[in-house]
DNA sequence: AAAATAAATGTAAACGTTTTCAGATAGAGG
DNA sequence: CCTCTATCTGAAAACGTTTACATTTATTTT
């Protein structure tokens, strides 16, 4: 059932059926009943394929994540459905398990959509590697917006957390604790937020005039084994620093598994701060102070710089302003940065 | 850039570029290696929008869920695009908020992009009230797979959890550890699997002689909050069952972090076996028998269903066979329901 | 070297809409 | 009753592909 039947039926042109189906003011009133009453009776529903071939535009934005099952982009891609739905705008979700390989093909099968922009949180080896396809974008005119991730040289619009900066006050609540020899764990070091996170440990000692020291540094990986392995080496040394900070959720939850099977508390024994919120231990009133943003907040603010953009297109060929939006990570104080030794 | 510049640019037809473009073998190798030249140059990425029209297939899948931030569907969908990846299948998302304004809105524009299929685990109300507009996809011609949650009267394949098996299991392992008075937290018993687990529950005390007594069923809504206050109401009382069956991870999350103020552990002091995987609790040692599926695996069979329906298209719109798959949950007994009182 | 066959390429219609422009109809004013 | 607007409607081109069929070119066959 196409437009042409209906216009058949109704007995009236198909141009007749487009405006009554685009509610166009200009159509008789009897005329856009008898129409609406066939559309009605044979069920018929326009095709967007048509209309987007006319109308070249398709209503349509790509989503590109690593990982939908992680929460943490799923969370991001919740933010970016919801601003998407007030504009009536559909999303095309790829998920690129982390591959390079997948996300060039899943960057591909967006443009071949001819979607009308793209949202994009990198896999871990874009930083360098993947940057070169995805500034591309931008020539081709296509509105593009880094989520979390970010790229070399990057002339992309993104929305990112101040690593630095929610690192660097997570380890200051500990300074002010008193703690003067603070260890961390890091996230892997081949990953930026890893690198920047460690950039904001390493700022925050030396403002406060603490030496950083390299047996202080431990290298995870954002898993929780990796967690839970240097969180028995940490625990495990007579002269272990008295206070950690620990580059994220998953990690701190293993070394918190750690703690407990050597029954050591937080902060008696080891003073902690974290990376990203870490809700689940309040089951057994464990207490973390945290930095973290509402992830959420990275997906709303995403979709909201693309549509802005989607908008404003001529204004986004012509332009050469590069949109970035850095969320501050607040600090949640819970008391487990407190000094309790010494 | 379309398909006629190219071609004008390559002095060549677009029914040649055409066929360059999909590596069709009658096009000699000269020619070919000329186009593609011109494609490379001129970055030419040919629009899916007209094939789709020309083709009459989109290659798109609609997949609807109620909540793309709860891992429960995120993790569904992870297994959504898997499958859907290896045919070269796209997904167009959406997330309904538990809306079933929404959900129809979804399925409309899902029929206006002319999908090749639907996946869709239905919000909340649908099950009688959003069933007509569902069912009647099946008589428009348009492949869908139900995933998790049910509809009434359902003419549509589906992929399923044994829901009341589950329970069954889970109940009976309390049984088999002498457990005679046994408790439930269920979920909400307007929705189908709420109703389903408790069906289970008071199947498995039937088998075994066991009185089912009304104050031992205590309504819950599938969220912490609600595992946690009733849980210490149900501790509060001297009178309290001796085992207890948690209908899903959350309200178990919540059942123990009351049962932790209150000086409690299990099963020294109440037994438990829970619905789904509570891994989490494993950092405190706490283990808990549950009753689960690998819930990626929804996701993975109903695109398995689906894929073969858009592949015999034929079989599927003159055909009147149902596809209904069940899958059964494993138990994992861990220890917490075993009988320590009495 | 011509005829027959095979391979490569081109022409044009079709897919289902939107939209410009022109034409028809209706109501208003004289 | 005629003319003039204002309102409604229709014809046809355009959007970017695919594909059946026709045509051209190359390769065999004799």
């Amino acid at each position: 059932m196409k437009m042409t039947d209906i216009a058949k039926k109704a007995g009236v042109s198909i141009a007749t059926v487009s405006r009554v189906i685009n509610n166009e003011k200009s159509v008789r009133k009897e005329t856009r009943e008898r129409v609406l009453k066939i559309i009605e009776e044979y069920e018929y529903t326009p095709s967007a394929v048509g209309r987007n071939l006319s109308k070249k535009e398709t209503n349509i934005i790509a989503v590109i994540v690593p990982d939908i099952s992680n929460p943490f982009f799923s969370e991001i891609v919740e933010g970016i459905t919801q601003e998407a739905d007030k504009k009536g705008l559909g999303i095309i979700l790829f998920s690129t398990n982390e591959s390079l390989e997948k996300q060039e093909k899943a960057v591909n099968m967006a443009l071949e959509q001819r979607v009308q922009g793209i949202i994009i949180s990198v896999t871990g080896d874009s930083y360098e590697k993947g940057s070169q396809q995805l500034n591309k974008l931008k020539k081709r005119g296509v509105p593009t917006v880094l989520v979390d991730r970010d790229i070399k040289y990057s002339v992309l619009d993104g929305v990112f957390m101040d690593n630095i900066g929610g690192a660097y006050q997570g380890v200051a609540s500990l300074i002010e604790s008193e703690h003067k020899d603070i260890g961390i764990i890091t996230g892997p070091l081949t990953s930026k937020p890893g690198r920047d996170r460690l950039r904001g440990y390493k700022s925050a000692l030396r403002d406060n005039n603490i030496e950083i020291k390299e047996e202080n540094i431990y290298e995870g990986d954002f898993q929780m084994k990796s967690g839970y392995t240097l969180g028995r080496e940490i625990l495990a040394k007579k002269d272990r620093p008295s206070g950690i900070f620990i580059c994220n959720n998953q990690m701190t939850l293993g070394f918190i598994k750690a703690m407990g099977e050597a029954g050591y508390t937080t902060p008696e024994d080891i003073a902690i701060a974290s990376f990203d919120k870490v809700e689940i231990l309040d089951i057994f009133g464990i207490n973390i102070t945290t930095v973290s943003t509402k992830v959420r907040t990275l997906g709303i603010k995403a979709a909201e710089i693309l549509l802005e953009r989607i908008e404003k297109k001529e204004e986004f060929l012509e332009g050469d302003e590069v949109k970035r939006i850095i969320l501050s990570p607040k600090i949640e104080k819970k008391g487990s940065e407190k000094f309790y030794r010494g």
